[in-house]
DNA sequence: CCCATGATTCAACATCTGTTGAATTGGAGT
DNA sequence: ACTCCAATTCAACAGATGTTGAATCATGGG
């Protein structure tokens, strides 16, 4: 005859999904995609591992869910600003398309190491999921750029393609390297890296595209709304 | 009484540390630096995965041996091109930096993820060996860029430290991330999508720092040799 | 008041990881 | 021919990982 009579039981508060959600980014962000145990989500979470498996399927439908809760607000505001028929000049859009970037990443390194950790691994680790995700993004900027080259405000040989990944690609590094990799390797002082290293990227890319580099940029809104 | 008697013995082939570190590199390049398991570099080397312990204090020692293997030849090259006296302008001077890079990790992605993943991992995973490879280097270019301001040749706003991240950076990502990624992204056709991609970044990236962007670039000599 | 159901936990599983100690072999030196 | 040492292998360790089945609790409905 056994003997158990152990606390077990639930929690008095309930866990929200989103919650497990919070804190699954949160170790994404501090220790990458794959070193990122359930062990040490659950931890953050403040809940059994074994209960991450009663919400969700699966680590990597875990995944999903956190990609479908980041992305589609960015595709959005991309399309809209892709679609826009005003007369905003192509470098205030182009600033625009950076800007949305910027807020809607700063502040989740999670989903950013999350990216950069899959893409990185190359043809077949850039699992479908992250492509259908960010496919319509780059396809927006892309259409932006094809614009400008019609309207002739850059210059004819711009590749849309490939300035395309130029501008997303620097716009990643310079939120996640400048800060921590640059003090360190090449003695930048920290401060206000971040905005200035993008503020000094926009400048250097404009004139690498521009028809007429020497025409002053128009005065920039700040990063942050 | 147990009854052992199973072949053990060594191979007949005597078993190069070179061959392993090939090996190491070939398996840090398809799983990325943290997924690779000495089991498995093992099986790619054909051994056993105690002799890598023979051979190396551990799998961190691995690592370093790796790195010391690939790093200071580009070390010196960029060294010598930093100190080189001569006439030559500004932008031949990046260019040839650039080629150097390329010469040396083109064929080695096993050794470009394996800087990536640590770099990328933040401030505590850089880790002071990686660390102290790649300072030598970004410093020759930081200097090259320095120069160019002093001469004139480029912007007095160019600020070298960030130009210098700018350039390396996206040198590595066009290297890696072009070929695999923008297939599968944007639709761009992939023929010589690593050559093509590097020369429109040197020209975006000279229109940006050059003092005069107007001024067409003189010829550039091939990537390779 | 009871019970069904949803939420939570415990304990265990098979597997993989880096690492080590002891056993075994081949060949070089004498 | 014998010895000794370097090179190699085997088997096992302790720990971590993703995952699952069953047990437990809390609570709302009847």
């Amino acid at each position: 005859m056994p003997a158990p009579a152990r606390p077990r039981g639930p929690k008095p508060t309930r866990m929200d999904p989103d919650q497990i959600l919070d804190a699954a980014l949160a170790v994404f962000a501090r220790e990458g995609l794959h070193a990122a145990s359930l062990r040490a989500i659950a931890r953050q979470a403040g809940c059994d591992p074994a209960l991450i498996y009663y919400h969700f399927d699966s680590k990597e439908a875990m995944f999903a869910a956190l990609l479908a809760r980041r992305f589609p607000p960015i595709r959005q505001e991309l399309g809209r600003l892709a679609e826009e028929t005003g007369e905003r000049p192509t470098a205030l859009r182009l600033w625009e398309a950076i800007r949305i970037l910027h807020r809607h990443l700063k502040d989740d390194p999670g989903i950013r190491s999350l990216i950069r950790g899959e893409i990185v691994r190359g043809a077949e680790g850039l699992s479908d999921l992250i492509k259908e995700q960010i496919r319509p993004i780059a396809l927006s900027i892309r259409q932006l750029l094809a614009e400008g080259v019609a309207r002739g405000d850059l210059r004819a040989e711009v590749q849309p393609s490939l300035t395309t990944f130029f501008l997303v690609r620097m716009e990643l590094e310079i939120l996640d390297l400048v800060p921590t990799v640059l003090p360190r390797v090449l003695d930048l002082p920290p401060g206000d890296a971040v905005a200035n290293g993008l503020a000094t990227w926009f400048d250097l890319y404009w004139r690498g595209i521009a028809r007429d580099p020497s025409m002053p940029l128009p005065p920039l809104p700040r990063l942050d709304a």
